[in-house]
DNA sequence: CCGTGACTAGACCGACCGGTCTATATAGAC
DNA sequence: GTCTATATAGACCGGTCGGTCTAGTCACGG
């Protein structure tokens, strides 16, 4: 809902490609693989290929907001995923088990060193870390949200899916921190199963609800 | 297995009561609240009220031999507390459906800045770190082969009770971040109420067996 | 009463931390 | 061309990090 009638918006020419997106991508892969506090400006700057003043011009909150740039971005990549597995499995069981597939196959990928970004920063979270923490709550509770309103368009009542989906995350996240620590991905596997089992045995009353719920409370 | 003979082991009087139970509990209360890399070891020892010549000395590892002894501590603790559990409730579903209600307890009582010690640094291993990935992996796998040993007396296939054990422990470990993020422990309290139900439909089939699988294959 | 080993005590170290600052290069406006 | 805003570039800062080292304190065995 901004720059409409914009268009300049181009100066960026001496990084020869959104040195602001490169430092969010490294950020986010470093945090995923060692944790927020374990992970230097240094180590990011390197990476990213920035100096420091590319990310203090662009994140002025310093570390605590590029953090929570990697937050809403790996929450919103966490979202997209799991949208287009529903729509490709058609309910929310299939694509419980379909994302969870995803993740474990994105944890192999890696060798087993990079799990949820999220899950990585938000265990380590202390108030007064600035926006952090309320990206992290964001990026967790929109996830919980959208996957509660595909178990309630199957037919689940609201409340009961909302506290399937709490429940469905939290097996998946759970699942990656043993997998990881393990180096192996079946409990990934198995807590994707599992969890469309539970989903599936709901009973499902109406069987396709047009309307969206999507309270979406954060 | 041993110290049959020994009647000494006694100087240790400087500090009042063994300091080197007080550096574990202190460090592993605060790789708990803040984790890792973000807990320095002054702030441990200023909490446990010992120099750093007391850390080396019973620690020639230094802050990972630390770790590791913390994460084997808390490991302890929840097989401890699920065994209790399990003796109470008889069987493997309610003492899962107890352990949860712990956990949120321990939650809330900590006004929602302790959730499990062991993940919390589970997440931030890198390889290289001395015992510290070891003892993580063992306090993991240790308690999914002591709920999976439940889970397969009350009758479930050994493979499937792992299965469900994994899934199990993962949905409580998830359900303890989603609930710390958000500041409420219903998540924790619906992962147990959730899991319950799927190890309570599986299919029991002999009522009792008297066997413990135990492989105990970390 | 003097060793001797277990343990406490904390000064000290180089490395690295996150953050600030000044200087420079670039692209578009006029 | 000149001016201005955007963005790059990295030297630099005080503070803290994990770890080492030497000195001192205690309980006990001889």
């Amino acid at each position: 809902m901004a720059d409409a009638p914009e268009t300049k918006r181009r100066p960026d020419a001496p990084g020869e490609e959104g040195s602001r997106a490169r430092l969010i991508a490294a950020a986010g892969r470093l945090f995923q693989e060692k944790g927020y506090a374990a992970t230097g400006l240094n180590e990011i700057l390197t990476l990213a290929g920035a100096p420091k003043g590319s990310l203090y011009h662009h994140f002025p909150g310093g570390k605590a907001a590029l953090g929570a740039a990697a937050m809403r971005g790996a929450g919103a990549l966490l979202r997209e995923t799991l949208r287009a597995r529903r729509a490709e499995a058609g309910d929310a069981a299939g694509a419980v088990a379909a994302f969870a597939a995803d993740l474990a196959g994105w944890l192999e990928g890696s060798g087993f060193t990079r799990g949820c970004p999220v899950a990585t920063v938000a265990l380590e979270q202390t108030p007064g870390e600035g926006d952090l923490p309320d990206a992290v709550r964001g990026a967790l509770s929109r996830t919980v949200d959208l996957l509660a309103d595909m178990i309630a368009q199957d037919g689940a009542a609201p409340d009961r899916a909302r506290s399937l989906a709490s429940t469905a995350l939290a097996a998946l996240e759970g699942a990656l921190i043993l997998a990881r620590a393990k180096g192996d991905s079946a409990p990934v596997r198995a807590a994707g199963a599992d969890m469309a089992r539970l989903i599936a045995l709901e009973p499902g009353e109406r069987p396709a609800s047009l309307e969206l719920t999507s309270k979406t409370k954060f």
